[in-house]
DNA sequence: GCATGAAATTGACGTAACGTCATTTTTGTG
DNA sequence: CACAAAAATGACGTTACGTCAATTTCATGC
């Protein structure tokens, strides 16, 4: 019974390895806060952690590359949230404006740090490539296409309604977060009335 | 009358000045199709043209600003195509449609030239706030503001809808590019019908 | 425990890009 | 043609990059 099921790494080499990793990601989201993705150097980011400069190249080898993991930690964590939505729905209308309001929430928690212009630090652009990203772009794709099949939404070519859902949420979203405070519900509410009924469901209840 | 109106540049010193930052920007455009924007350094793009190290500053401070240049003078171009749009439109829906048109038809040709995947030719960061891109977003907004004014439109949040119009004229024109051919109507019936009537509207005539 | 080697860390180093600035060249003007 | 303002030049000091041989840390078998 000494080793149970190892789901989290227990070994002392792992857990400084997964440490390490947080360390940079942590560093570089504050950096990329305070001075800007596009201003923040390798340098800059391992000057936030503990490690020598040869260290970070074990993991990551490039900004761009820790940028990467950053947005796809995020996908990874705001995959489950989209899949409950879609899960708890009791409509198609019902999952529309439950994962448009799971969507704004999350980006709305995933900026309250301090710093610079949410603009400048670091994307909330699905258009990256990540795998977690592409999961996500599936997951909205397969649930408009089940609405399809089930007869809650017209046939329509699934990938272009998906990038017009993110597109707008993108959008929207990040219009509402300019504005202060941010009313998550009421940009949920224009965003699901838009999809579904077009101008005039946008209208609806404003 | 040895000066009548110099609309366009005469002295050889505005003439060399227009010329070096045509090439820069032309260099520039070319190197970041070739190397990607993220790879690609200030250093390249002085190769690309016949001019000093030097020299390069006295027109931009970095590759990010030679970027916004380029977005800037597309949005320039782009802005009174849309405005002939509007100004020809016999109705709110045909405004719509031409509108997506013109910027599917912009996007495609902006994009004919050989080199890197389109997504690496940008930065993943910057959303752009140049004047000129402030320019269109506002003329779409006051195209929608007007239509809402005229009946043709219900009442909503014009900055909503216009952030909803372009996020999805953004995405739906990306994976439209990603097919072959891109059928550049086909795109703008899915979104015209998408914003007019919402999925059903979407469904019409696919 | 202790020996042993694999794995990970370290930081100094060669390379390359950065941005500046004193100098030189070019252009407009009297 | 002379003179000054404007622009171009490229060498230079500085900073960041990414690598790698040396060193430290950890897991494993005895």
């Amino acid at each position: 019974m000494t080793d149970a099921l190892a789901l989290e790494p227990v070994g002392k080499r792992e857990k400084t390895k997964a440490a390490n990793r947080l360390a940079i990601l942590a560093a570089a989201r504050e950096v990329f806060a305070q001075l800007g993705y596009e201003a923040a150097t390798v340098r800059d980011i391992i000057r936030g952690t503990q490690l020598a400069s040869g260290t970070f190249y074990n993991y990551f080898k490039s900004k761009e590359e820790v940028y990467e993991a950053l947005a796809d930690d995020g996908a990874r964590r705001f995959r489950p949230i989209l899949r409950m939505a879609r899960e708890n729905a009791r409509s198609f209308e019902d999952y529309l404006h439950s994962a448009f309001v799971a969507y704004f929430q999350f980006i709305v928690a995933d900026n309250r740090t301090e710093g610079r212009p949410i603009d400048e630090r670091r994307p909330h652009v699905l258009r990256m490539d990540t795998p977690e990203m592409m999961a996500v772009y599936q997951e909205v794709r397969q649930s408009l296409e089940e609405a399809v099949a089930r007869g809650d939404a017209p046939r329509v070519d699934a990938d272009y309604l998906a990038c017009a859902c993110i597109g707008t949420a993108q959008e929207v979203g990040a219009e509402m977060l300019r504005r202060s405070p941010p009313d998550i519900d009421a940009a949920a509410r224009f965003v699901t009335g838009l999809l579904l009924n077009g101008l005039q469901g946008a209208a609806r209840k404003s």
